[in-house]
DNA sequence: AAACTCAGCTTACAACTGTTCGCTAATTTA
DNA sequence: TAAATTAGCGAACAGTTGTAAGCTGAGTTT
């Protein structure tokens, strides 16, 4: 009446999003948690679950998804604070250490699962990154003005570069999170200028 | 008699890591193995393997060891190859190209475990894949004449890259291989051309 | 030869898992 | 208002897990 059944069932389905999220810390990956625990965390029988999902697995590639977007949007946000002044590489890796910090489960949950168990959830997380790569490749060729196959194969060092530093970093205090994210800013301009001295065969 | 009790122990504690590897395929991980798997498929009553591993994660971080192990020899044979003629980066990439063809569930655990779920692989990978940075970063000032600083920025750089190409090709069939092979030897060749022109501030 | 050690076994238990079934109560539709 | 739908629940199931307790028999030491 107040709440109508669709709402409140969205509301649910949330929570139990909201409640894996919140199960999947530093000891915990997709498949080590249960649907009855996440169904305790989210304060519903686990019956209930079957409700919103027909498996543990569909609620895994929701997470993904709703991971991926999450970092969508931290590339929109990027490219804005690079329009707005500060330099390509200082920027997007300042916005990429902040994102890892603020949303760290997030982060972790496409790290693990991107070498994990099921290979659905690894092509899933292969298709956030590919996004990734691709959307910085266009960059690449619209400001740098370098040849598109030159500038993905940049762009693919360049994202592998980053996230692995964001592995190191997701279990780093803010100081060496820092000193992570210097270093890797260094590496980047490795690779940026050996694209522009490179002489293709 | 025929043979000694304590070497009998030791075969059977050899079946519990082999069958333990053998269990480590393309969808499982060391925290998703049981106990009671690793007996069955070792051909050993359940409670027999306390008389071998406290744990199941003592019987893991002995993993990780003879994963290191197997990865420290390749590098060596890399040396060795490199030595009797073939370009740095070829031969090094080649070599670990095979080496995951060959020894793909070993590589799989070493990746796997580093972004795992378990804090104790994680840190006993890591000091593996550091093991792996510094005798390039050695390499790399003997032999191009690089600062120390500069050389070990690099190495972690290209280890990094190889290690991501390593999991992409881990899925991949010898052709695609062959092409994610030929892709990260251009990308360690863009470090390497960035590092030889790099002015430090 | 007798005493000891100990790798491996069987049995047992409590805890947890995913999933089926049928019910209830409230909202929605007719 | 009556009928239909459905989110959520409790009870129950068969299966799995890690691990404790105690025994056996073969190798080892005395």
């Amino acid at each position: 009446m107040f709440v109508s059944r669709q709402e409140q069932k969205l509301k649910t389905r949330q929570n139990i999003i909201n409640a894996a999220f919140g199960l999947l810390d530093e000891n915990r990956s997709l498949s080590a948690i249960s649907l009855r625990e996440v169904a305790r965390e989210a304060g519903i029988a686990p019956t209930s679950f079957y409700r919103h999902f027909k498996d543990m697995d569909e609620l895994g590639l929701t997470l993904v998804d709703e991971a991926g977007l999450t970092l969508r949007q931290l590339m929109r946000q990027a490219r804005r604070r690079i329009d707005s002044g500060g330099g390509v590489i200082d920027t997007s890796v300042d916005t990429f250490m902040e994102f890892i910090a603020a949303n760290s489960n997030v982060f972790r949950l496409l790290l693990r699962e991107h070498t994990g168990t099921s290979a659905a959830y690894r092509m899933a997380v292969l298709r956030e990154i590919q996004h990734f790569t691709e959307e910085l490749t266009d960059y690449i060729v619209a400001r740098l003005s370098v040849k598109h196959q030159m500038a993905n194969l940049q762009a693919e060092a360049m994202v592998r570069l980053v996230f692995s530093a964001g592995a190191e970093a997701l279990e780093s205090d803010p100081a060496q999170r820092q000193q992570i994210g210097d270093r890797v800013k260094m590496q980047l301009r490795l690779v940026q200028m050996g694209a522009s001295v490179f002489k293709p065969k």
